[in-house]
This record gives C-alpha cells, structure tokens and sequence, in this order.
DNA sequence: CTGTTAGCGCTTTCAC
DNA sequence: GTGAAAGCGCTAACAG
C-alpha cells in the first residue's frame, strides 16, 4: 500500500503539502502544487491509513453496536432492518459500524473495554429496559452514545423512541371508527417499559372514545404466541355479548397467537374479530389474513440516532435531546377492511 | 485514558518492559518485575490502546461482513442470526466485526476502500452468486476473504456453504419414506447457483428411489410467494390422479405461497398435500400447520468461517479449503406426520 | 534480565 | 507557500 510518503516524492513535495492539500485544509498551497499532489495520489493509488489517522486524531470513527443474543426460536423481527439503517446511516456520516455482542445479564465489561482500548467513538444503545444498566454506566462514564429507547424518566441522556402511545392510541381510533365498542388489549407484563406506553396509548384510546375499561379486556402476558393464545381464550370463554369484537396486540407475534386460537375456535379474524398487531414484522405480510400493524419507522430512527451520536461526539449539543416517532398503522385484512393501496 | 508509559512509571520499569510483560513475549523478565508490571497496570486501569497497536502491528483486528439492502417486504430471513453468530466466533478469535453497506450492482469500491484504508484484515462475504464479483476482485487482490456460499467451480478460494444437495435429497428421502411417489418442486430461476444444488439434490433424490422426474413437478419461479402460488396452481389443475403428492418448495417464503393456494383451493397441507419448505424462516414455525424444513446450521457455518479467514489472515492454510455443510430437516406438521419429541 | 530506541503513517505547529 | 520535525501509543530489535 503507498503511503504519503510515496505520494510527496512522485509529487516533488514534502508530506506535510500532501497532508494538506489531501485533506483540503486552510493552509495557503499554490494551486499549481495542490494539482500536482492530486494527481500524484491518484496516479499512485494513494488513501490515506485509517489507522495511523486514528492514532494521531485519537478518534476511531467506528460506532459501536451490540448484537443482542439471539433465542432460536424468535429471531428479532426488526432488528436487522435496524442494522442495515445504522451502517448507512454512519457511512453518510463517516463512519463504520462494528457490532458486537454481550451477554444480557452482564454487558458492562464489553462496553467497558472497547472504550477503554478506543475501539470505538460512541455507542448506540438498543433494545432498552428500564434503569438499563448499560446506560447508567454509559452516563457516569461521559461517554457519547444515544439511545433506541427509552430508560428511565429522570435521567438525561440522548435518545429516540417509537411513539408506542400514539401509535396505541392510533389504533383504538381507527377500530373505534370502524364501529368497534369492545376492544380488547394483549399487553406485556407490567415491567416492560416500552410497553407500558402501548398501553397508555390504549387507555387514552378509550377514554378518547368515552370507552369504559373493561378490566377483563385487559390481559398481560409475555412476549410470544402462547400469550396471544392464553388471551383469546380468556375472552372467547365470556359469553358471546361480552367478548371483544376487536383485539390490539402488543406485538406481532402475540397477535399471530391471539389469531389462531380465534381461528381454532371457528371465527374468522378480520370478520368475527377485528386485530391488530405492532412492529410490521416480515410474518405479518404473510399470515392470512394478513395482519394491520404498527411499524416502526426504523430506518428514520437509525438515521436520526446516527446524526444525534455525531453530534454528541463532536461534543455539539443536538438539536433535540430526545425525540419520540410515531409508528405508522399499516392497514391489511385483519380489521375486515380492504386497504385502500 | 492511561498509556503504557503511566504504567511504566507506576511500576518503576521502562516501557519495553511493560509491554513484554503485558503481552506474555518470550522475554526473560522476573517473576518479581512482572507482578510489579501487572499490579501496575491493574492499579491504574490500563488497557492498551487498540489503534496504535494497530498501527505498530498494521492488523486492524476488524472483519469486514457486508450487510446488503433489505427489500421493505421481505427482510432477510437468516442473515441475523448469521450476523450474531460471526460475531461471536469473531470476538472468540480477538477480532470484532466490522459492518458496513454496499451497493449490489457495484460493491466493488466499497471493498477495495476498506482494503486500502486499512480498515479490515479480512473480509466475509455472503449471498454469493455465480461467477460473484466481489470474490473475483478479493481472489485477484489476494485479500484475505472467506465466503459463505459458492460462486464458481473454477476459482480456487475459501468458502463454507449449506449442502442444498444433500439436503433437498434428504427431504425427498423422507417424502418417499412417508409413501409419496408424485413428488414436486418448485425451483428458482437456472441462473442461481444456489438454486442449482438444490434442484440437483430433487433429481438425485427421485432417481435413488426410482421415480422417473414428470417434467410438469418441476417448476421455476422467483423467490416469492407469487412464485409458490403459480406453481401449485398449475399443479392443482392438473387432473385429481396425476397431481403431486407432496411438494418441496425451494425456499419458505415460496412454500407459502403454495401452502395458501392449496387451502384457497381447499386442500388441507398435512393431510392432502405434503409441504417442505427451506431455510426454517422465522415465520416457518407460526405457519398453520407449522413448516417441515430445512434448517442451514447458520451458526457452526458463522463459527467455521471466523475460524478459516483466521487462519488465512495469520497465512496459514486452513485444513479445508471448503466445507458443505448439511441442513437439518426440522419435522412439523406439514408432512402430516407429528414431530417425535 | 531490563532499557534505549527506531519506527508504524499520519497531522499539525512552527520555521523559513 | 512550503518543509522539518515532533509525537499520537505501541512493539520489537538490539545493547548492555
């Protein structure tokens, strides 16, 4: 690989000219010379070493990324869509991405080291809970880094969120102006923070619509199909007047379980039952019917979270300490509704 | 941040010796000095500074992987999981991954950018094509690379991919075993490489059992659902005696959309029709009945990859130049056989 | 056994 | 306008 060294003696010139011209700065070179060196470098095929650049910038520009473990069975529905929008999103900005991973239950010690071996500039943070350790260490280290998600109220930090509540409450309009009066909710369990704001959105759904709630319309449970299932069960066990007529799932992947114990039982979802599920995972396009959904709009936020992070690096203050996306209703047949195209 | 001459001062030795001690060089160094060194080190929280050994070393210690577009509909189905798992094996052997974005009609620039800046001992390069050329211009710069799927049978390079061949003849195997003698498939287009190996996996399957190929079971089409669709249409006008028994979709994406023409046309997959999809998609197992498929064991591939471009990047010559790699077929419901355990 | 020293390739201050 | 030289933090050849 030539260096610039072999740039400034095919030039004629000193390294220092060829550093200046290459990276344009203010340093008066005659323009004569500043064309020499270009076409000098690009006779040579000259680019510049990132490695000696970092040494001497004491900056990586490398941003990291942690891959979270992922169980056989469910893999992540949106999170390579994420991955993709962060790398383009840093390349514009010019940077690189290195994801890496760490253990759940103790993922301080690789944050702690790439930071400590200057591996990387920043860091963005996904998949928050709440008090999420990673970012409490992140804050008390000073170390820039922004946030998908949120963590906790009274901390300040840098971050961007899909408005769950909005969005909810988006959805409780839309079943409530297709007629819908008993609509029902399959939430996660109370210590989920992400979905505690779903469930907001949902409360001020109904009371938007001077819906009372109907506590049995409520039901909380994991993260998978068995939720879906143990749900739907529940209220296809009330009698006929009293079950739901609408169901909003907190995720997709509940609402493919509250959809086929509906179906097991004999109704059809998008006729006898209305459904509605949140993340525009791939499957939601393919169950039949296919399902209305909340998507996310993540290749917005992994641009907006890579802007914000650059600017937190270069110790600027970002326009917005935090900012909160609406997902989007992507309307399907789930709700017995052709979409409109 | 502390450097190695903070260390040095700390423990009252000169920077050489720090650095032998902290890297374990055969050096004759006393037991004494070198509990000093590290007690030194531990003191004042010092972690070497990855860019200047870097620099000293020139060896990024990053592995760059390409994370290419994803179509809004349809994210990609095991890349994923395939991410995490390099990046497991990555950081087992002391790298971490690097990802970054290229284009698909001219990736070439991209790589060689992060070639000549120095930005990564090696690369990985998957979704291979035939006659791929990213692997001609990595084989042409003898760039340390590794490939997770072939690309032509000529180019000599290092590569690890899913054995199709074996697998689809696995699959058909286990159809004939079930009874079925009209076996169909629906294939993509000749020109992909991939396609090929598991085409050629069918008919080797069929002509072990003995079963003479009936050209109309063997149907091409793209990698989507539409594809499924028009294929099992076809097959589903043929009259009720000649229809195929049972089918063995190319893909998962494709096998649904075969398994929701047969059930619009009334057939009950599992019981009527006999459906094996590919890939063991996400979605594979919230299908109605559950997808019986092949399985690409994605993270020994992951693992073995990081371990071969080690090897190639410390120049060795890794004991395999490539290796197939069996898919597993996972037993659900769409075979009408219950799963054993 | 331990220390001195020469770079790795680059940016930037300071001279001229 | 341009160049000499220091130095980012580290490794390793060589001296002692």
């Amino acid at each position: 690989m030539p260096t610039i060294k072999d740039v400034a003696r095919e030039a004629g010139v000193s390294i220092a000219t060829v550093s200046y011209v290459l990276n344009d700065k203010t340093q008066a070179i005659s323009a004569e010379t500043r064309a020499r060196v270009w076409a000098a470098a690009e006779k040579i095929g000259y680019r510049a070493n990132v490695t000696a650049r970092s040494l001497r910038s004491s900056q990586s520009r490398l941003l990291g990324y942690a891959w979270h473990e992922i169980a056989p069975e469910q893999s992540n529905t949106v999170l390579d869509r994420f991955s993709y929008a962060l790398a383009r999103a840093a390349e514009a900005a010019g940077y690189y991405m290195l994801t890496f991973t760490a253990p759940e239950d103790d993922p301080i010690p690789v944050y702690e080291e790439l930071i400590r071996t200057g591996r990387v500039d920043g860091f963005i943070v996904g998949s928050t809970v709440r008090d999420d350790p990673r970012i409490r260490f992140l804050i008390e280290q000073k170390f820039p880094f922004v946030s998908f998600g949120r963590a906790n109220e009274t901390w300040d930090f840098l971050w961007i969120d899909t408005d769950g509540e909005q969005g909810v409450g988006a959805a409780v309009d839309y079943l409530v102006g297709l007629g819908h009066k008993r609509i029902a909710m399959a939430a996660w369990p109370e210590a989920s923070l992400t979905g505690s704001f779903r469930v907001a959105g949902y409360f001020a759904g109904l009371k938007r619509a001077g819906i009372d709630l109907n506590p049995a319309f409520f039901i909380r449970g994991e993260n998978d199909e068995v939720a879906g299932h143990d749900a739907c069960a529940a209220w296809l066990d009330l009698p006929p007047k009293e079950r739901p007529t609408a169901v909003i799932a907190i995720s997709d992947v509940v609402a493919i379980g509250v959809m086929y114990e509906a179906e097991r039982r004999g109704l059809t979802v998008g006729k006898d039952l209305s459904l509605i599920g949140f993340d525009d995972a791939p499957m939601a396009a393919y169950l039949r019917p296919a399902l209305t959904t909340l998507r996310q709009p993540i290749a917005e936020i992994g641009a907006a979270l890579v802007t914000m992070l650059d600017e937190a690096i270069k110790g600027n203050q970002p326009p917005q300490r935090h900012v909160l996306m609406p997902p989007k209703l992507v309307l399907r047949y789930s709700c017995g509704v052709a979409p409109k195209s």
